[in-house]
DNA sequence: ACAACATGTGAACAATTATTCATATATTGT
DNA sequence: ACAATATATGAATAATTGTTCACATGTTGT
């Protein structure tokens, strides 16, 4: 189906397994943008930060304001990204808005890259 | 130690404990730091795509460029990126070098992101 | 209906970043 | 030593992004 010229590093037929392999086991495009902008979201430390927080407990936003010593808009921007990618959930109770994990992924993922850090340590 | 004036949402001496709670879990500055940017390596398509031929097989960069479709040079800048972030390893072979992954939380990781997206669909 | 409070959001600016291009480094065979 | 090949890297550019500011939306109590 695809006849690409293989021509580097000399070793022509292992290539050719490569490539076909990679095919069979690359995610489709869309998926891995996905993933990418998944992974985007836990790669600044504000939002880190707040995820931090709702390991504790579940608050409101000025809560996250006051305890990140960050302005209220700073810290709502980045919820709604978190909430976008389905990383948090909101309820309402009154004026408040109170934000949660939304699921068991966050802190398994957060706990791998600490994990990994530490390792680096080593 | 620290005595925060807290004037938000009418309930004082909750976020009080939330205060205390959170300094004590929060990991320090640079670590945050560090996870982010662990992160962020992540949070890129290509970088991805990358570590997705690695889960398959050694391959050297003009392989890599090959598969991917696309230049040398911005291969090998994305790998070093990965690299510095101990994510993949390296090991030179004649005038090629190859490249392979560093450990295996780099696949948990990205497992568990793939888990999260394929949640959301349902 | 209105004032006070909590949160959301668009525009703007500064900072970060992925790719390209040109070139440098390193290895091999002659 | 030199040409050929494989990889690395600095500079430049375009695109993305986090925060701030100003203001909009939504809720409560009077």
């Amino acid at each position: 189906m695809n006849n690409r010229e293989i021509e580097c590093c000399g070793e022509t037929h292992v290539h050719e397994d490569l490539l076909e392999l990679v095919n069979k086991t690359m995610p489709e495009e869309t998926k891995l943008y996905d993933l990418a902008e998944l992974f985007k979201v836990f790669g600044d430390s504000t939002r880190i930060r707040i995820l931090y927080v709702l390991f504790e407990a579940e608050v409101c936003v000025c809560d996250l304001a006051e305890a990140l010593h960050m302005t209220q808009s700073a810290i709502s921007h980045q919820l709604r990204i978190l909430k976008q990618n389905k990383l948090v959930k909101s309820r309402r109770e009154g004026k408040s808005i109170f934000y949660s994990l939304a699921d068991s992924h966050v802190r398994t993922i957060i706990d791998q890259g600490r994990e990994h850090i530490e390792e680096d340590r080593i």
